[in-house]
DNA sequence: TTTAGTATATTTCTATTCGATATATATTGT
DNA sequence: ACAATATATATCGAATAGAAATATACTAAA
């Protein structure tokens, strides 16, 4: 989704300011499914007050930088419900990891070994974040199951790299193609 | 990856033009683990033998344009090399679909069930397209591995969303939140 | 048969996004 | 005492996305 309507969405769920959103897209219902940068996110609340879609209040702050509280106008909720409705893209997975695992016969087992160390840490890891948000409860049938999915899928990935981690640590020690050592 | 890499990537596998690397990305072992377009590639391409690190020949053809074709040197097969070998950035998904099942209690139900019906069959032409490539053999055990990483996780995809849309749909027609309706 | 669509091939444009940096201060942890 | 983390916005340059421009051949459907 493109910048404005991730905004419209996190706010659709409460006032907020860009740092929040920020905080909101990184670590509430949206993590693992969209990311989003300030540098992205500044711009687009522009955009979306120029066209009506959010207002805005400052917010004199001591020791911090003023803040600026974003709220959806009825038109951003309507443009909100419009753009849910508008053509899916496909998803889109970018996987340094696998990536890297194509090339496995020509890198030392080594690096192997620790690359997939690594994402087992970080898959681990995702899990423990999606299991606590679980313990939270949910606002909406959609986030249990958008949560209950980031849970299968990241375990689906555990079992699959721990069951076949070995063939390629084994290709990685008795490589096929020319290498450069 | 950025651009350059993947070409490098793509090259070490055989020569290839433009054209011929973005086709390889869409199709061949990177399919579903990485995109790239043309207005990535001609940039790459054009840096990387600025660098020394793809030679070039150009192969006049009749009836289409001429055609540049890119070969790895011996810096750009180590380049390649290193690159693998340096921090992997972490995976990421940027799902359409997951986001707007997020809104499931405030969409229409008829929108709801065929955005998964949509979804369903995207992951069947997937699955369709890794089981192709899995009976034409690997030509290593890094594709034999990403290949049966990306079957497992699609088919963990279908079965979730099988046995659990039916709680997003009830959502759907009971809503708990607003809608403009 | 004509027409539409798909395939080959590169280049370039605009808009968007990524990643880092600048700026400023409070709080928390070592 | 010092370092790291958190709050908060803005902006810069580089990279990427997505579409369009240009040109032709082949294939399939109306």
């Amino acid at each position: 989704m493109d910048a404005k309507t991730v905004c419209l969405a996190v706010l659709s769920q409460g006032e907020a300011s860009g740092y929040e959103i920020r905080k909101s897209v990184e670590e509430g219902p949206f993590a693992h499914i969209q990311d989003i940068g300030f540098s992205s996110i500044y711009p687009a609340l522009s955009r979306l007050r120029d066209d009506g879609l959010v207002s805005v209040t400052e917010l004199a702050q001591e020791g911090r930088p003023d803040k600026k509280i974003y709220r959806l106008t009825s038109d951003g909720r309507l443009k909100l419900l419009n753009a849910l409705q508008d053509p899916t893209d496909s998803d889109r997975v970018r996987s340094d990891f696998l990536f890297r695992m194509l090339f496995a016969d020509i890198l030392p087992p080594s690096v192997i070994n620790s690359m997939i160390d690594a994402r087992m840490e970080e898959i681990q890891s995702s899990l423990s974040r999606i299991e606590a948000r679980a313990d939270g409860g949910f606002e909406s049938a959609g986030e249990a199951f958008v949560n209950g999915f980031a849970a299968t899928v990241q375990r689906a990935m555990a079992e699959y790299i721990e069951d076949n981690r070995h063939q390629l640590v084994a290709a990685a020690l008795t490589p096929s193609r020319a290498v450069a050592e």
